[in-house]
Parts: structure tokens; C-alpha cells; sequence
RNA sequence: UGGGGGAUCGUCUAGUGGUAGGACUACGGACUCUGACUCCGUCAGCGGGGGUUCGAAUCCCUCUCCCCCAGCCA
């Protein structure tokens, strides 16, 4: 019923514990449960949840339902449950059932019911301020409501016609009769039901009240038999009240809530309040934008669910706060497409050589491994021809010590090809270089005895006769700055990278690669890997960048700028 | 400031009385028809101060810093 994951998962506080609860006996087995609200995307941080949940429950016999937390109508929409479920089946893992705490209306109603008739709660219909103002603050004790003694009948009888929708919205809302006094806020008097005339998206207009988050989460839980409610950091104190529901209801069963630390990443933001306002504001193109933090976002930018269960597994799970940089993220993106990915040829940005003792009109067809490791990956056939396009950073014409591209005079080899050597450069008008003039030694084809022959570099390269004229889109950060939702002078979208978004629209790319599918992925040779994106039309290729290769020498490069070397 | 949490290499994370370990990054090197991959090596840490103990990241005291909570959001 689960994905594939790691048997050799390290050891966390919750695995931990949940090992020795087995142990002990406590359990048969754990039942887990994914709990999003669906309005919005989900997005990395919520990966972490899901393969925190899914292993748990695979690792000790057990199962995962996928539960929409669907209490407040005004938000939720059936497109978020469609993309929800699309995400967690595409990371690999298959929920036991699809639940939805709307559900259990009846049977929470049902609890409220209960409540009232041990004194438990009563219906208060002083207004929200009143309400908040009586909360009392963080250092001093709330105070009672005028109601909250009101006779269990006369409870009973408001509960029953604010259902029968006798009062407007907003008229007044059951309360937990608890602890006006409690230093934990959730205890004083929470909030258990609300009145809201608001479509459902699956109960319609049957109901005009709403159990609050606290009241419907652990109750569904327990109808759910879920043993471990697991959850993030800053709902613990929500936990006394969470157990005091399931003290003080006949529930089937009495799950545990866990708490861990969320994700956070950064040059991103994480909250679905801001990843909501990127998307309705225009900043980016959807919730699928490449640039974001989004499993729709990351699918279509090119990450796989092996990268990203890999990522969840790596960055581990414990209660203190973390910032993961998303270089890692990246590399387990690189881990798992460098094993996997074919490889090919493709210029983003061609300049354009003509071998001047090529003959004319002749194309030679070479043999190149589709992964250098992995003959089993086989091999194709690449033409060459007495004019290629290579890329424009692999020339320079006043190239720094240990640049071991092309240069004036300099010699090359050209991938799966020949060695060629740079005799003269054409430039136009402007005195920008906008053609080369190479020969090729013709001993060094790669297979034969003169391909020992050896050159400091190596260059990608493709005919300029077959290769197909491809957009190709290159992704950076969506924001420049680490933290841009930590920046209390600023909104978040002050910090938005300008250049986070570069369309490359006269890349060429070697034949074949016009005839991609979707999903299928690529190591464009010293460039990265690329998958084709949605737009992707034959006779119109559009590749995204899903990450760069490792590249040491820009990093030489910038020690070079800097002085150091 | 009331309550609830959290502080271990640059980052993430083990270690819960017996030599602080791993991964990533960085740096150096080997290899290379991808400046990739792979391999080898190096640097680097217990928030501060006391105390208990033969011995403390771990136990005790104290201080500091960070996060969360005053929605009829989740």
C-alpha cells in the first residue's frame, strides 16, 4: 500500500518511540493519517508530513488515510482535493482510505451534544470582540462569559436551532466550558462550533454550523482509529486540548498527538498564505510554476518523487527548528537523475564553428554512450557536420590560466567527437565574435587509437544541419534573499528575484530530443538536467532546467574574480 | 512578561554519565572524452557561567538567545 522507501531509515524521536510502544505491546499496528486542508497546494513542507506518515505506518504494520480537513467551507475548493490527491499519489504513495472530516458532521454534532449534556460546553452569543476582549492576554486570566452557566436545557435547545439555522452567522458559537483562567489560552473556553451560511464543496447547504479545527481533528482521528496523530510544532498547545476532547467524549479509540518541526527552506516561502498570494497576484504563472516550493511546481520544474522522498528521509525529523538550504534539495535531485537520466547534447546558447576541413555537404554519424556508467543504457547515433554550434561560454578569446575551453590557436575535443583547433576568429561590426573557424584532426575520432590523444577539455557541441531549435527556460531562486517572509520591514514580494525566470528561445538541441514525451528526463551533457514542460509541442520543444551540474568552475571562475588564486 | 517548545561542526543530524560520530557544504588531491560522476584526504561543533562526579553534550542550579500561542483559520 506504500511506496518504496528507505529500510534503512535513521532513527528518529518518533520512530523511536513508536518502536518501543510496539514493543510494548501497545499497538497492533499504527494508523497514521495526512490531514491538509484543502485550500491550496501542496507543497514541500507538506512532503515531509506525508513520508513522515506513510513510513511509519509501513514500517510497523499499519496504513495512512488521507483525511481532508474540510471544517471551513469559505476556503476549500474540490480543484485543491483534485491536486491534493494527484501530489500524494505522484510522490508514490497510496492512502487506505480517502476520508473527510465533513464526514463526520453528524457524529461530531453528535460529541457537541454530548458536551452540553455534562456541562461541558454552552452556547455563548456575545459577539467575537466581547469574546476576545474576556480571552483576557498572555500574562493575565481570562474572564467567564455571562453564559457560560446557562441550564444544560437551554444549551441543548440553542445548540439544536442554531443547526436548524434559526440564527444569522456570527449570532453564537458553542464553547468548551473549561478554564477561563488557564494560563494555556486554548483552554480558556475554545471555541467548538460556529454559525456559517457557506457552500460545502461536498456537504452543500446541509449545515450553517462548522466545528472548529480543534473540535472536528482529534475526534476525527479517533473515528478514524488513527494511534498517532502527527503533526507540526505549532500545534502543541493545542495537545491539552486535544486530549481533553478525547477524555471527555465516548470515543472509539484514543490516538496521540506527536509534534515535530515544520520545514523550512530558504530563498522560498512555505506559508500557503503567501504561496497563495504569489499565485493570485500575478508574481508567478500558477501553483505549477517551476519556481515553486509546490510538488506541482517541482514535478513540472523536473524534481522526482524519489529526489523528494530521499530529501524527507536525509533532513530527518526532530523538534528543533531548522533552515534547509535548497542546494539540498537540489543535490538529491542530481543523485537520482545522474543515475537515471540519458545523456545528450544541447547548446543553449550557440555560436556558431565551421570545421574548415570538413567537407561540405557530408555528415558523419558518431557513436555516443547515452550514460558513461551504465553501458546497458546503450548508445545513439549524432551527426556531425562542417558546421556545428557550440556554447558561447566555451569559447573565450582572452581566456585566464586554467580555462580549459576554446581558445585562439587552442585545442578542444568536441564530445563523442574530434579534437578540433580554434585558427581564426569572425567577428561582426560591433566586434562581438559571432563565428569560428576550427580544423579538425581527424586521427582523434573518439574509438579510434588517435582518440588517446589528450586535450585539457572536452566541449559539447551540435550540427548545425540537424539540430532542433528549442525554448529552453532556466530557473533561479524565487527570492534573493534567504529569509524573504523573515523581513518585518518589508512585504515578502519586495524580495522577489528578478531574475528568476530566463527564457532562452534559440537553443539548439541534438535530433531526436523533438520527439520527448512527457516525464522523460535528460542530462544535458556539462549543462544539467532538463525535462520537457507542459508547452512542449512537436516542432516546438521547450525544456526546463530542473538543476544545473555541479559546476567547479564557476566557482573557480569567481575565486579568480575575486583574487584569490 | 503567563504558558508551551528549542539551542551539538557553516548546514542537517546522532549521542541521554565513559575518547563527540555521520551526512552535506567548504577546502586539498586522484581520476576523467561531462571542470559531472566516483574515490581519497583535510578543516570544523556541545549557547554562557557555576555545581555534582574519578569522569558531564548527557544530572543539578542559573543566565542568555530563538520559535509558537491572545481567529468564530488550520
Amino acid at each position: 500500500m506504500n511506496a518504496p522507501d528507505s529500510s534503512t531509515a535513521p532513527a528518529h524521536f518518533i520512530r523511536t518511540r513508536i518502536a518501543r510502544e510496539m514493543a510494548e505491546g501497545l499497538h497492533e499496528q499504527v494508523v497514521t493519517r495526512f490531514p491538509p486542508e484543502p485550500n491550496g497546494y501542496l507543497h514541500i513542507g507538506h512532503a515531509k508530513s506525508i513520508v513522515l506518515n506513510f513510513a511509519m505506518a509501513a514500517e510497523f504494520d499499519g496504513y495512512t488515510n488521507l483525511r481532508f480537513d474540510d471544517t471551513n467551507p469559505a476556503r476549500e475548493e474540490q480543484r485543491f482535493i483534485d491536486s491534493i490527491k494527484t501530489d500524494v499519489a505522484w510522490l508514490g504513495y497510496r492512502w487506505k482510505n480517502e476520508c473527510y472530516a465533513s464526514d463526520y458532521f453528524e457524529i461530531l454534532y453528535g460529541y457537541a451534544l454530548h458536551l452540553i449534556d455534562r456541562e461541558l460546553a454552552y452556547v455563548d452569543e456575545q459577539d467575537a470582540d466581547t469574546i476576545r476582549a474576556q480571552r483576557g492576554t498572555l500574562t493575565e486570566p481570562g474572564t467567564e462569559s455571562p453564559r457560560r452557566n446557562r441550564p444544560t436545557a437551554e444549551n441543548r435547545d440553542l445548540f439544536e436551532r442554531m443547526r436548524a439555522g434559526a440564527f444569522p452567522d456570527g449570532a453564537m458559537v458553542l464553547r468548551a466550558r473549561i478554564d477561563m483562567a488557564a494560563p494555556n489560552i486554548n483552554l480558556r473556553d475554545p471555541v467548538l462550533y460556529r454559525i456559517r451560511r457557506e457552500h460545502h464543496h461536498r456537504t452543500g447547504d446541509d449545515w450553517c454550523i462548522y466545528p472548529s479545527y480543534d473540535f472536528a481533528h482529534g475526534q476525527s482521528d479517533a473515528i478514524e482509529h488513527i494511534t498517532h496523530s502527527l503533526c507540526t510544532l505549532e500545534f502543541e498547545d493545542h495537545r491539552p486540548l486535544y486530549d481533553w476532547l478525547i477524555e471527555n467524549l465516548p470515543v472509539p479509540s484514543r490516538p496521540v498527538q506527536i509534534e515535530f518541526s515544520r520545514l523550512n527552506m530558504d530563498f522560498t516561502v512555505m506559508s500557503k498564505r503567501r504561496l497563495t498570494r504569489l499565485v493570485e497576484e500575478g508574481h508567478v504563472a500558477g501553483w505549477d510554476d517551476p519556481r515553486m516550493p509546490t510538488l506541482a511546481g517541482l514535478r513540472r520544474r523536473g524534481f522526482t518523487p524519489d529526489a523528494i522522498r530521499a530529501f524527507c528521509s536525509e533532513i530527518g525529523v526532530t523538534k528543533s527548528e531548522s533552515i534547509i538550504p535548497f542546494g539540498v534539495l537540489e543535490r538529491n535531485l542530481r543523485d537520482d537523475l545522474n543515475v537515471r537520466a540519458p545523456r545528450r547534447m544541447a547548446v543553449l546558447k550557440p555560436l556558431k564553428v565551421v570545421l574548415t576541413n570538413f567537407p561540405e555537404g557530408e555528415t558523419e554519424w558518431l557513436e555516443a554512450a547515452n550514460h558513461p556508467q551504465n553501458p546497458e543504457m546503450g548508445s545513439r547515433q549524432v551527426p556531425l557536420t562542417r558546421e556545428i554550434f557550440i556554447e558561447q561560454d566555451d569559447f573565450l578569446e582572452e581566456a585566464p590560466r586554467k580555462f580549459f575551453r576554446l581558445k585562439p590557436g587552442g585545442e578542444v575535443r568536441l564530445r563523442n567527437a574530434f579534437i578540433i583547433r580554434c585558427d581564426d576568429v569572425v567577428k561582426n561590426d560591433h566586434g562581438e565574435v559571432i563565428e569560428l573557424r576550427c580544423s579538425f584532426d581527424e586521427t582523434s575520432r573518439s574509438g579510434l587509437p588517435g582518440a588517446d590523444r589528450k586535450v585539457k577539455g572536452t566541449i559539447h557541441w551540435v550540427s548545425a544541419e540537424h539540430a532542433v531549435t528549442a525554448e529552453v527556460r532556466l530557473y533561479d531562486r524565487l527570492f534573493d534573499v534567504p529569509d524573504p517572509g523573515g523581513d518585518k520591514t518589508a512585504d515578502f514580494v519586495d524580495h522577489l528575484n528578478p531574475q528568476s525566470l530566463e527564457i532562452l528561445q534559440n537553443a539548439r538541441v541534438e535530433p531526436g530530443l523533438e520527439h520527448t514525451r512527457s516525464h522523460e528526463f535528460f542530462q544535458f551533457e556539462r549543462l544539467g538536467y532538463f525535462v520537457p514542460d507542459p508547452d512542449f509541442r512537436p516542432g516546438r520543444p521547450v525544456f526546463n532546467r530542473a538543476v544545473t551540474l555541479r559546476d567547479t568552475w564557476a566557482r573557480l571562475e569567481a575565486q579568480l574574480a575575486s583574487g584569490r588564486t
